[in-house]
DNA sequence: GCTCAGTACCTAGTCTTACTATGTACCAGG
DNA sequence: CCTGGTACATAGTAAGACTAGGTACTGAGC
């Protein structure tokens, strides 16, 4: 992140990118390549790719997704993450997080305007 | 944060707890007990005193912040902190990538529900 | 006088997470 | 053969919130 919005980006995507990923992946599975692609294109643009390597081991020994490896017919085998129940319930509870950061910063948006 | 919201949001707080805090000082000047107490009535119940000083020394060494001693009728001297013209621009900054975030969020909170 | 609670500030060390930089491997087209 | 696209991985660094203390000043109650 940087160039699309502020440098001060790269901070507040912590902890919010493992629920955007999560969110992505409640949609249908995915893998890292795949997922970094789609982040890049929707304004993550500085996004890095290591990141999300990093991010989806840990989701994954957290035990938030099942990982299967699929042959690609461009390249080494992809391995595909789906949400499993554990995700879907860290999901919900980061949604509830979010719900209650945005409701405090509308309330502050307000105020301050 | 904990009991309030999820165990994740102490990550989720990153950089976006910097925000809050400028956010607060453009309605007014504070002091760092004070904004402590108000962010815990409002719903950060956790939030941790160290965090809050950590944070303002760190806005004030970025030139954020001035900052004047005033004495207290009880207690030590509070140190206030008052917004200037940079911490404004640095707020404006904040509220365009946290919209950027929010537009995100919404998006892929619509097509995962 | 002394203690305790409330006010007010500060800091060293730890943990998590995103980024940098780099490396590996597989495949197709020129 | 060699470049570029696909696909995954990791060691090291930086930033920020938390833990767990500590200091100092004041007034109320015993």
């Amino acid at each position: 992140m940087g160039a699309t919005v502020g440098r001060q980006s790269t901070e507040m995507l912590k902890g919010i990118l493992e629920g955007i990923v999560l969110a992505l992946l409640s949609t249908r599975p995915a893998y890292g390549y795949e997922i970094t692609a789609r982040l890049r294109d929707q304004g993550f643009t500085d996004l890095a790719e290591g990141t999300v390597y990093a991010l989806l081991i840990r989701i994954e020994q957290r035990g938030l997704v099942d990982v299967e490896k699929v042959p690609s017919e461009k390249g080494p085998p992809r391995k595909v993450f789906t949400l499993n129940a554990r995700g879907r319930e860290d999901l919900v509870e980061f949604w509830r997080t979010w719900s209650f950061l945005t409701e405090r910063l509308d309330q502050l948006r307000e105020d301050g305007a």
